[in-house]
DNA sequence: TGTACATCAGTGAACGCGCGTTCACTGATGTAC
DNA sequence: TGTACATCAGTGAACGCGCGTTCACTGATGTAC
């Protein structure tokens, strides 16, 4: 953290390319969607040339798929955060996790649907896939935790899929603007809690 | 039902285009993604200069727009039908809505993402927005009647929406590989009867 | 039934555009001696 | 401390491509008389 002015970099070399890339990507991807980004666009937005691009990446696919990771990264944190809040074993820690998931969304749905919408590039790609299973652990754990049974029960597993499920659902239809005027409980943790409590049992 | 044999029409006028791009575009944006068609391409699967299509639809986002609003027609009618198959107020006949969405979603993923993505063209197109109520719709009168209450009651308006919710998520989880390994109930029944259960009540 | 004409769904050629990617290059940086 | 050299992150020009859209056109169809 000496001098990371983010933009006038006036030596030949950058420095900090990759980095500015991937921050240039996930701004087009949330300003156009997940398929209006072009690497000559993001080379644009960081004062580079076209071709530098593929100096850190081999093709369009490869950026693209840094970026879903890097936004899994942050979401995980969120979710791990957020449980953090709340004791162990209670409701609300299972709809802080919830909530960081919706606000993860909100805060980025361009990214949010990158991650979650295999964008041509990266079908089954395994680094994302796992990424994707340590966000589902942070879900299992609270659950287990709730339910005071192991992780590995089956019924652990049951209801944190719903869990997800609903969360998951929540934030599309959040950010797909499909539930204005159909739906207005006061902000998401009620809804949050609401949900929580349905699949977990009303014991707190 | 004549001559409806959809590809060799010899005739200067093709006399069936409209309905022929659409399906062109369904089938490209179940090949490639919402974004990954383009009117020349539809036009050529359709067996016509790539100027034909602009007889049909201003630009390309009207093209974009109109399956979309085909795609939502008939998810509302697999839902109609799937509620109709139980009897009025069971929780089967939430399950049967529900079963009907996943199978939609499965069936054609990239118009499922399409319907719910506001991909560029649509993003607050009043017709779409009216289909998409009465899709609603039909989860508030399954809803109101497993619960003995009037439409407009708030509760049912809160269940409802969390069925949506668990129902889209599970779709949009299904289609987008990322439930594999992590969950295996015995099928998408099972698990739609458990949520209807878990946020219904367990009366059936 | 026959003819004249308006309509309109098609054609095909052309436009300008931005993209992904490659290529030979250049100049800054780090290292070995 | 100074010099030679390998490395490698950048440049900028060029490529071929497919796209969205427009345009003047043509030929089939339906209608009025």
């Amino acid at each position: 953290m000496s001098d990371d002015t983010p933009s006038r970099r006036s030596s030949y070399h950058h420095g900090d390319l990759r980095a500015q890339l991937i921050a240039a990507v996930r701004d087009l991807v949330e300003a156009h969607g997940p398929d209006g980004f072009s690497v000559a666009e993001a080379a644009r937005q960081a004062g580079v040339s076209s071709a530098a691009p593929y100096k850190h990446f081999r093709d369009r696919p490869e950026l693209l798929r840094a970026v879903a990771a890097e936004g899994m990264d942050r979401l995980r944190d969120a979710m791990e955060a957020g449980l953090a809040q709340h004791p162990a074993g209670s409701l609300q820690s299972v709809a802080a996790i919830g909530q960081a998931y919706v606000d993860f969304a909100r805060g980025g749905p361009g990214v949010f649907r990158l991650v979650f919408g295999l964008t041509e590039g990266h079908e089954g790609d395994p680094l994302l896939q796992e990424k994707g299973s340590s966000c589902f652990g942070v879900v299992l754990r609270a659950t287990a935790a709730v339910l005071h049974l192991p992780m590995e029960d089956a019924a652990v597993r049951e209801r944190a899929y719903m869990l997800w499920t609903c969360v998951h659902g929540h934030s599309f239809l959040t950010i797909d603007r499909k539930t204005e005027g159909k739906f207005d409980m006061s902000g998401d943790w009620a809804y949050l809690m609401g949900i929580s409590a349905a699949i977990l049992g009303p014991r707190g």
